[in-house]
DNA sequence: AAATTAATCAACCGCGACTGT
DNA sequence: AACAGTCGCGGTTGATTAATT
């Protein structure tokens, strides 16, 4: 037969004398090269659907089962920060993959953060002292939760000195659109990961790092102060006094 | 009980980043 | 600088299972 017949690679489900055929190579062999290894193994399959598998459910420690209140509560909360960066988002679940935090998401958290829209690098409308250099990303976003709903309108505001600080407004109304409360806060992002994780957010497209004089000005100690107003902070504990007042459930 | 629709999730695909030549 | 090989990520698909009519 053609040389098309033999080389030809398997696809779909994977069976138990494939993963076993799998796991033992690993075992004996380790990861060296994704591509060339499935013939040595004597698997017809393509270096990435071997990859797949072993990363998603052959390898050791990867978790099965159903996600956990916490579980669900980190997701929620990191997608809200981070958007649908599903590998970083898996990072802070061991055990989990990007793969089922994905699917998760898809068929059961969707519902319950749904709205994240992104107006990258707007001029700010608003700003008392408009600067030219100033830039604002705002995000919208919807939490429906049993009797509540909270509209969280977010901006971030990046000015000419490259100082990035953000305002937050969340409202929450009941079940028949009746205002019950509003939360409003401001400030700079807290620790060094959350500031590059502010200028990642801030600025996606262009890929910026955090300008060096920015990320000196942070890391001295004298300038510490001035961060006091953490914007995720700000955002954990205003989700504490969600809880407190019973408007969320308890994690 | 059968047919239809919805939910779930494993796997595929394309693309960009990275590395070595 | 240009190219090829590899890897990892995220969007999407499609087969299977569960729920509903």
């Amino acid at each position: 037969m053609s040389s098309d017949m033999k080389t030809e690679l398997k696809k779909g489900s994977w069976s138990a004398e494939e993963d076993q055929k799998l796991i033992s190579y690993i075992e004996k062999y380790g990861i060296w090269n994704w591509s060339q290894m499935p013939r040595f193994a004597g698997l017809s399959r393509n270096g990435k659907s071997c990859r797949l598998r072993w990363m998603n459910y052959l390898k050791p420690n990867v978790k099965r089962g159903n996600f956990s209140k916490e579980e669900e509560e980190i997701i929620l909360h990191s997608h809200a920060l981070l958007g649908n960066r599903w590998s970083a988002i898996a990072s802070k679940l061991p055990g989990r993959t990007d793969n089922d935090v994905k699917n998760y998401w898809h068929t059961h958290l969707k519902k319950r953060a749904i709205i994240h829209n992104r107006v990258p690098q707007q001029t700010a409308q608003n700003d008392t002292n408009p600067s030219p250099e100033c830039k604002a990303d705002n995000v919208e976003e919807t939490r429906q939760f049993d009797n509540h709903t909270a509209y969280v309108s977010e901006s971030w505001f990046t000015f000419d000195d490259y100082s990035p600080s953000s305002s937050c407004t969340t409202t929450i109304k009941d079940h028949d659109g009746q205002f019950t409360g509003e939360y409003h806060e401001a400030g700079s992002p807290g620790t060094i990961d959350d500031l590059q994780l502010f200028w990642d957010q801030l600025c996606p497209v262009q890929n910026l790092e955090i300008p060096n004089n920015h990320l000196d000005a942070f890391t001295d100690p004298l300038s510490q102060e001035s961060y006091n107003d953490h914007t995720i902070n700000s955002y954990n504990i205003f989700n504490d006094d969600l809880y407190n007042t019973n408007i969320l459930p308890h994690p």
